[in-house]
DNA sequence: CTAAGATGTTACCTGCGGTAACTAGGAGTC
DNA sequence: GACTCCTAGTTACCGCAGGTAACATCTTAG
């Protein structure tokens, strides 16, 4: 049977692939982003052109390798969310959950946060400089992304927003993971506090703390 | 008098890298992030050494021309929030012009917004691969920063956050530089609402409506 | 007139992403 | 067994980027 074969084949296929990646994965957490293609194929103990047989090009390397660390986070954090406790208790947890992920492993979440770099791949030298001003937006890591919508839709299905739900969720989706990430960030550059106060802190922000505070004693302009 | 001449010299330096990085920004607004040396010279009808005798490094090139924008940016920020309103409106200003800046200069704002890439610049070949989980930290663009430390400044200087003010306030301020940052990020890819609707949906975020929202009807998990 | 010092050049080095062309080693078919 | 095909692997190269060394030039002070 071919079947029998070409599985076998696929198989083969699937191993290296994996541990092409799991070697990535290594060089990625020695090196931090911008890991060379070269340094991943060495440390696979093969040359450049097979990891472009496997992958495609860097970039196609660099997904693969950033939706295995991706999937497990979200997974981490659906579980946080869904867990069966108050709202707030809920928030609190999926912040530490997402922290406690950063803090652990900080180079892969760095990696994990840088954008597509180079964005001119088939650039040809084209006479016509128009392309001027569109062509932008998503810059952003995937991760980003994909935590935000997620996060919208988790938001959608559970609260009563009233009429324009579906905007307010996903509006606030990506807010809430936005604010996470850039505190997140700040925080594991200077740490300022500890994991728990900074938890509280930024669900404090949520729970509208801003918004009821009082005006300081000599507050100027108005 | 050689302070005359000294004078002088300054003066035609700095003339030559204020146009340097105006044909900097130029390039940059044309091309995007990722402009490199040489188009940049070219541009200022010059050669790559000029460039690196002026700014040391392409780092210092970026590092200056990104600190008129972030500058510049800063100034509207403030302005806005220090205009006489109430608290609302002043926060929905503020979140208005970061995002209309955002959005009449895309190209500008990608470039502000990332990190310095290379992270190995004197990476010698010793025989200690020790290094393996600090060093970290600050992968975020500098703009990022500043604005989270100048909103948490404000925040501090205004409100009276009871005690832990300082604390709160610093973590609010990135907090809330990042959900804006995020939020204007995934709008200005996918446009699915106005900018007033986006100001509006974020400022009821941090109004709280997120903790006052009611559970919908058939909520799953308890 | 000469010497210093900035301004600018050409020509080069290194390292990266990416590719073309070639070489084993099995499986399958005659 | 010889012939082919396919896959994993190699070496050697291209183009382009950032960065630098060494040389040329103009201005200005002494």
């Amino acid at each position: 049977m071919d079947t029998t074969q070409r599985t076998d084949q696929e198989r083969s296929a699937d191993r290296r692939r994996r541990e092409l990646l799991e070697a990535a994965d290594r060089v990625v957490l020695r090196d931090g982003p911008g890991a060379s293609m070269n340094a991943i194929a060495a440390e696979a103990g093969i040359t450049k052109p097979i990891l472009y047989r496997h992958f495609g090009d860097k970039g196609g390397l660099y997904a693969a390798l950033g939706q295995r660390h991706t999937d497990a986070l979200l997974d981490s954090l659906r579980a946080a969310l869904d867990a069966p406790a108050e709202r707030r208790e809920r928030v609190e947890a999926t912040l530490d959950t997402y922290l406690a992920a950063i803090e652990a492993r900080p180079q892969v979440y760095r990696f994990l946060m840088h954008p597509a770099e180079g964005a001119h791949p088939g650039d040809q030298p084209g006479e016509q400089p128009a392309d001027q001003g569109f062509d932008v937006g998503k810059h952003s890591a995937p991760l980003l992304r994909r935590m935000g919508e997620e996060l919208g839709k988790v938001i959608e299905e559970r609260l009563d927003l009233g009429p324009d739900s579906q905007r307010l969720a996903r509006v606030w989706g990506h807010g809430i993971v936005g604010m996470m990430h850039a505190a997140g960030d700040w925080w594991l550059g200077e740490r300022p506090c500890t994991r728990q106060e900074l938890v509280r802190s930024l669900a404090d922000l949520l729970w509208g703390r801003l918004a009821a505070a009082g005006d300081k004693v000599g507050s100027p302009g108005f």
